[in-house]
DNA sequence: TACGAAACGCTAACCGTTAGTGTTACTCTC
DNA sequence: GAGAGTAACACTAACGGTTAGCGTTTCGTA
């Protein structure tokens, strides 16, 4: 996956890096509603085209770590050790998530999304379908035949936690509260019969705690 | 607020709800994204700006409930029976809601916004905003002296829960199920023991079943 | 009656986004 | 290595939501 694979691959990822870059540049230094997307092309030193065939939208140039952190929570549950229950698995990676995002470093940036009405929405947006994602994830690790409401409530309430925690003055303290309450909401969840009775191999919930 | 006030502010409450009409019957007919702003503005007979004076966005043509859901959230914590518990309360109001947008003439509406990521992501972000207001709502009946971390994950919680319920192909019973998990959540939630001991008249969850 | 303000209209533009249409540069195959 | 196919990129022009600037009407009121 480090490895060059041709050329045009190459050039193409250089491209799609350049204008992140440039974009993300000029979005921290002149605040990002004061940027347009022609300024951005232009800097980076490519057509408006160009830069919509790498990003679908205008947020996406600020949210490059989207599809990194959908990743990161399908595989929360389906990459964790056999016996780990699943709510555990969960909170471990928005922890670090929270973590990653409440850095020193990435300050300034949640700073400029926080200040945007039009990045927190898509922020907002985003989580659903993170959500979404997060939900099929569970309900296959369950073994169950569709998605249920059960998934959905508690995938939604997992992504609403990474939120919450990351706006909170003390993450995790509230990343304790949270996943007190998710653990509490999981317990109550009516689909885990279901699953024990089910055929395959599905991992229910294990004591925890 | 029946009444009316003078001349001019019943002029403009009718040229507002002359717009709202016309957008609504327009979009139901040719399909949201069919119809121009433009057109909305023609039929109704306006110019473009006064649309705009009147709603903040296109999208919020179609969302013409949304500061009544938002009273409804905060009307059912700040107007409930004295001893009556929070949770349940707010199942109350989002059953209330849900079966309002689940019904036989809201079908062909809500249908529209779902077929729209326009209108679904308006949604999303609006949901957030009433989970803030239902936020400080809680706070305040708990007495506390500022919104805390698990005001805003309950009532994230509870907003989530009116979303989920309506997408489900049964909203009545996806409500009991979800709203089993939040009242599990509420019980695991540590800001009780504070608002039992808080001074003034706060309102704690007594018990409830 | 005269004045201030609110509602409304018109024009012209800005900005994100896309369709249409080439042009260049790489990869693959013979 | 020549040629074909294709992916990346550029350019133009436009569309649709939204807003600023500015003038006009209409209402409430002193």
């Amino acid at each position: 996956m480090t490895e060059p694979p041709g050329r045009r691959e190459r050039k193409k990822a250089a491209t799609r890096q350049k204008i992140a870059d440039t974009a993300l540049q000029l979005f921290l230094e002149r605040g990002y509603d004061a940027v347009g997307i022609r300024d951005v092309a232009a800097a980076a030193d490519v057509a408006v085209t160009t830069l919509f065939a790498h990003f679908p939208s205008k947020e996406a140039l600020v949210f490059d770590l989207d599809a990194d952190f959908e990743r990161q929570l399908t595989h929360a549950v389906t990459d964790r050790p056999p016996h780990e229950p699943l709510v555990p698995a969960l909170r471990g990676a928005i922890g670090a998530m929270v973590r990653h995002c409440t850095a020193e470093s990435a300050a300034p940036l949640w700073r400029m999304i926080d200040d945007s009405p039009a990045l927190r929405d898509f922020e907002v947006s985003m989580r659903m379908r993170h959500a979404e994602s997060l939900a099929t994830a569970i309900a296959a690790d369950l073994a169950l035949p569709h998605v249920t409401t059960a998934c959905r409530t508690i995938a939604r309430f997992v992504v609403e936690a990474f939120s919450l925690a990351r706006e909170s003055p003390d993450p995790e303290n509230a990343l304790d509260e949270i996943f007190r309450m998710i653990e509490a909401a999981w317990e109550a969840c009516p689909t885990e019969p279901r699953a024990r009775v089910s055929p395959g191999a599905p991992r229910g919930r294990d004591a925890s705690g």
